[in-house]
DNA sequence: GGGGAGAGATGCCGC
DNA sequence: GCGGCATTTCTCCCC
């Protein structure tokens, strides 16, 4: 862990060496690029990742209140005649400047990671699950295919009822809402537009449904089947599970 | 700038005190909750705020690798019989549990920020720009609300044509896509609906637009007006703004 | 507090 | 690289 000497020179060095940078600082920041914004002056938390990944961090909220992407340039310049100093964030038609007042405290490291996040629940888990049990659907459902793609978008889940009449499912691991619907929508007439048939099905499997979009259902005839994504790991916790063990 | 007499005393008086709290570690992590996630060991970047957000950043991305939201409870306790620590970090269902292996470096402040962002070039400023400039829609629109809210949604900008046909207009700050399209035609839907009528028409109002989006407008006798976003800061920059002077 | 929609969204995957 | 879409989306606004 290295510790500043300088604060310009460890700032440099950190940069040309792809380690991590923290600096504890009150500054003013000026953002021009997809969109403009302005932050007066108060007391912040800056990194900068060995990626050229700045994050702007306010000491309250999840996001970053300044940030640009991974491939950044960075510069950084003392501001003449004071203690200041400005850092210039620039890629391609995006800045930002940081407008330095005080340096609080700057710490630097080379960070060693190659894990990868292993994330169990997302809507393809879900999707995954109704097709390999797909009387979570309803009694009789067949399904024919995963993720197809359209032109109009993918089908999370397409089969057949026991009627014989094509199903298309979407999927939402939280709760279903209008955008949910239209999308659903959208992926039924494309069906029956390239199929050529009167009636296809539509149904919005979510763990819950919000009442404006369960009207919109209705109003197209489309059902609502309550699913929950699945989860592995839950169990293990409630049995105690220990950390170390994964 | 206070460094570290004994880790876990400096790590407890920062969460009692609400200061900003950096740890530069090497961790394992579990999430349980919403979804769940495992992460295998690695070095990153802790951050817990003062609101209790815990940010848990990995070398490379934008995005935090794990996270907690604001009013979080988090605990810190030692691995008895060697120098680890586990961070169990919960709020409601949500768990979060960090298996700290080694600690390379703290460092903890009380943040001073009462700033608040001033944005420009939203989506609001867009429709606010087309409510007061009604030809950049097209000759003779005429506006009449914006932010209209139905029960299916609201309208960004309404208003009637030279022929005094109604219009619902959508706008997008950046590439308008599928989803923009299936919105629009909603809110259109909506209007002929309400007001029993059998022409209304749409337009969808964006820089850009992706190949599929145009085409779904055509099939819905849509239109598509070339509009950018307002920015007012971009031009001072180009005359060599002073970041100070704002 | 819930619902609806934007975001400087970001990130992922497929073509 | 673009496109389509999920996201532990997050955040804001408004009912």
């Amino acid at each position: 862990m290295q510790k500043h000497t300088t604060f310009l020179e460890e700032c440099k060095l950190a940069l040309q060496n792809d380690a991590t940078l923290v600096l504890w600082v009150r500054c003013e920041i000026m953002y021009s690029g997809r969109a403009e914004s302005h932050l007066a002056s108060g007391d912040r938390l800056i990194i900068i990742k060995s990626d050229k990944t700045i994050l702007v961090h306010q000491p309250k909220g999840s996001s970053p209140i300044n940030y640009m992407k991974a491939g950044c340039e960075h510069t950084l310049e003392p501001v003449e005649g004071t203690d200041a100093f400005i850092l210039h964030s620039r890629q391609g038609k995006e800045y930002l400047d940081v407008f330095i007042e005080q340096v609080y405290d700057l710490s630097t490291k080379k960070l060693e990671d190659h894990a990868t996040l292993q994330l169990v629940g997302s809507e393809r888990d879900m999707s995954d699950m109704l097709y390999h049990n797909p009387e979570l659907i309803e009694k009789g459902f067949t399904p024919l295919s995963r993720e197809e793609h359209t032109k109009y978008g993918f089908i999370d889940v397409f089969g057949y009822d026991k009627k014989g009449i094509l199903v298309v499912v979407e999927c939402k691991r939280y709760m279903g809402d209008l955008a949910a619907v239209t999308q659903l929508r959208r992926y039924v007439e494309k069906i029956k537009a390239s199929k050529g048939l009167a009636t296809v099905r539509g149904i919005l499997a979510c763990p819950a449904i919000t009442p404006n979009a369960k009207k919109m259902l209705e109003d197209w005839k489309f059902s609502y089947v309550h699913v929950h994504p699945p989860k592995y790991l839950e169990k293990h916790r409630k049995s105690q599970m220990k950390l170390g063990e994964y």
